[in-house]
DNA sequence: AACCTTATTCGATCAAGGTCAAATTAACCA
DNA sequence: TGGTTAATTTGACCTTGATCGAATAAGGTT
């Protein structure tokens, strides 16, 4: 119950649930469910019937598309605090479009779609609040677009590694990859051994430095010049 | 005046437009302005300030980005009857994300973003009209990644042809590729000449026949399983 | 129709990056 | 902690598709 409470309260500081009344709040909370699953948990199917969309307290998901040829597409990593498969509610579609999966251990709220929907038809400010969503989400989607449209890997990467420190203090220029190599490999569409090269090369070029998971940017100059 | 009510019709067919009073709609027009435009026309350019979004009611245009070295990557083509920026009104962001210019002579219309947005405030079948759109925006842009994602360049191109030919009558199996050859290479990040000897192949293979820009699928089922 | 411009096609060459095999390292679990 | 599995790295090789040059075809204009 106290637990509860918490959770109340990381979920309130979401666009998606910050407008809603508390008694609304509560309606959406008895009709949701929380989960604890452990790695490699699969939450959804593509294809599935999608009748809800879910909220991550800790841990992180990635959502991701089988291609023909049994390679993993990775198209998002959701992680603490974010929500996901929230704009599946007002797909004309009502199955899933991509498969989500934990990749680590995880606890997530799965919320009804419908509850919510209906929260909606009352609330202009929620409606408002998804619609930012939505597009800032379009927006990512492009910029991904872009990415995979550049020419070469060694931009991809290059790229990708910008991104990863934007959010950056000024100040510092380490940063830690949100995970494992092979699955970013897939979200830049290269293969692993393609980006374990591209890495090595900056590394040798002493443009970047590396311990285990953690990249420091020792020439962010150069690194947006690279090639 | 007769010109204006047969746009109203159109306009009006629009899930965009749908929801609207006969009033709202009168005032959504009065801040609209329409414009003719020749090919290579520059609607909006991105980094711009967004204060509008188009509805087209004849011509086409297509929404890009120029990349670092030059080239031009398209993210889209809109035909008649469609809306296209309208995703931008909500975004944090005041400024256009990508570029538009028309591709043929084109009349369209250009809305005030800020009226429509006043318009969405106290209407919520139109804030669900919106959502209904950006969703589907957002299922679009899943697919286009999981093309550049696909291998070879021939899975995409057969991906595209079939895309095509997906929304035509099961009977027939012939249609007009939509744009210039080149914009489709650049769509699918392939240069033309790769673009053309794909085409080649899947012609010596009597897989289509080609006639201009008219495509025939003759073979719909190798098409599918190509290579 | 003659002319000019742009788009498409084709051939030849070459480099980027995928594939396969194997070694090394990191992560996990009892 | 030892042992097992999965992830990462490296090397060698080879395919795909980009690039360059040039020919041909298709549109547009006067």
């Amino acid at each position: 119950m106290v637990l509860h409470r918490v959770h109340h309260q990381i979920l309130r500081s979401h666009h998606l649930f910050e407008p809603l009344s508390e008694e609304q709040m509560d309606e959406l909370m008895s009709s949701s469910q929380l989960l604890s699953v452990d790695k490699g948990a699969p939450l959804f199917r593509q294809g599935e019937p999608a009748s809800a969309f879910y909220f991550i307290i800790s841990g992180s998901v990635k959502i991701f598309r089988l291609t023909p040829d049994g390679q993993e597409k990775v198209f998002d990593v959701i992680g603490e605090r974010q929500a996901f498969a929230e704009a599946m509610m007002l797909m004309d579609t009502p199955n899933y479009v991509a498969s989500a999966e934990a990749i680590g251990p995880t606890q997530l709220y799965k919320l009804s779609s419908h509850t919510y929907m209906q929260l909606l038809q009352n609330n202009n400010r929620l409606a408002f609040a998804l619609l930012g969503r939505l597009s800032v989400r379009l927006h990512q989607r492009l910029n991904e677009i872009e990415t995979l449209s550049l020419k070469n890997a060694t931009h991809r990467v290059v790229r990708y590694l910008l991104t990863q420190m934007a959010p950056l203090q000024n100040a510092v220029s380490s940063f830690e990859l949100p995970m494992a190599k092979q699955l970013i490999a897939g979200h830049l569409s290269i293969q692993p051994e393609t980006f374990s090269r591209i890495i090595r090369r900056l590394i040798d070029e002493q443009i970047i430095s590396q311990d285990g998971r953690q990249i420091s940017v020792l020439d962010c100059m150069r690194l947006q010049h690279f090639e």
